[in-house]
DNA sequence: TGCACCCTAAGTATTCCTACTCATAACAAT
DNA sequence: ATTGTTATGAGTAGGAATACTTAGGGTGCA
């Protein structure tokens, strides 16, 4: 019998979650909650086969959850489970190691499938985002391009978070300490580094990527 | 008995709602799907009690389903489920007739004690959002005041949507035939009549609530 | 030591957006 | 017929961001 943990801020999609994965023979959800600290918490002392995991959670997030399973070398195989489909989540999800990244959309036999493949050592990806996969395989064997956030600077990546907050550079100059020129030319080098282009490029990009921002 | 519909476009979360609703005695969950229109021709036909509807859905949103049941004079009533706490959104669901407005992270007993309240011809509405509802009722008794994007003529309306496409004044201007000026002057009566105010409040604005933009 | 990279900063020019005021024509409401 | 609203456009001013270039100081690495 494998032990299977669910943490998901959605106390009715995780009533579904466990009704699908306890029908199923051979599998238990051996425990469940909402939040990541106490997702880790059980984790750690109890240790079951598989975790599946949301990735937007209270206190702490699905990402710094696998962060500190790996820490602390825990057994768990870890599944994301999210309604995110970009590409910048998921192949922060793969870095980390997870062992399978499900949409929220995905149907109830997916799921299924998916807990058996990696019980089995093996990966599992939504359908929706193969799309993606096939790009980063090209990727792969041609450039090994990093993509987009990786190739900035932690200072950047800093200024970048605060433009998400929607800070102005003026303000972002008095926050840091620095001219606002200096700003500038940082927003300047993300510019370039991201390919954006254009008064309306940077400050979307950051809202839209604010979540991938360590 | 009470026959109930249930329309979200994630199987999961469905599975719960089912689970949930027929775990309870006097309901019955007659129906599902995951988009507007099979919702729309389900409730058309059978004319549940009550529908459960997503408002993010495939092929119709939610909205669009309940118009449609206001137009047929249908018999249902309306409860919408859904992930926006945003005022505006569940201010238009109240506008067209909707019986209840759960959040989706509401737990199990929320729903239960909801469709109750509904089936009895009472609003509910999730604890979550309540703080709104309080300003809200404090608005009515005052003065009235429409909220935000209600103020926004239609040529206002049309050119935030294309700001929230990430388009420049010169491309709004290009794509409306009209002058420059006179998109600036637009932007700035939105900016007025939302009080908003500096160079990174529109267009963030904007993005946020482009689903809200008819 | 030298090279590469990063953070810092400033110069210059251009574009974009905000924040006002003013004006005219179209249209609806009373 | 007057008033109000809307859409259109322009004038002026200034703030903010982009798009370049140059340059000193620091760190780390070969």
């Amino acid at each position: 019998m494998k032990k299977i943990f669910i943490a998901d801020d959605h106390p009715i999609f995780r009533k579904g979650l466990i009704e699908i994965i306890s029908a199923e023979p051979g599998f238990e959800v051996v425990g469940e909650c909402g939040d990541g600290i106490t997702a880790l918490k059980y984790i750690a002392e109890k240790k079951p086969d598989i975790a599946l995991l949301d990735i937007q959670m209270p206190k702490m997030n699905g990402f710094d959850v696998l962060k500190k399973i790996n820490e602390l070398n825990l057994p768990t195989k870890v599944v994301f489970l999210t309604m995110h489909s970009e590409e910048d989540i998921f192949e922060k999800a793969m870095e980390l190691g997870a062992k399978a990244y499900l949409l929220k959309e995905s149907v109830t036999d997916d799921i299924v499938q998916c807990i058996n493949n990696v019980l089995q050592g093996k990966f599992y990806v939504s359908g929706s985002i193969s799309n993606y996969l096939f790009t980063l395989n090209n990727k792969l064997k041609t450039g090994n391009e990093k993509s987009g956030l990786q190739k900035l600077t932690s200072t950047e990546t800093k200024i970048l978070k605060l433009i998400a907050e929607k800070k102005s550079s003026r303000e972002i100059a008095d926050i840091l300490y620095i001219s606002v020129r200096t700003v500038e030319n940082h927003r300047n080098n993300i510019c370039t580094k991201l390919d954006l282009h254009g008064a309306n490029a940077l400050l979307p990009f950051a809202l839209e990527n604010k979540h991938l921002l360590v």
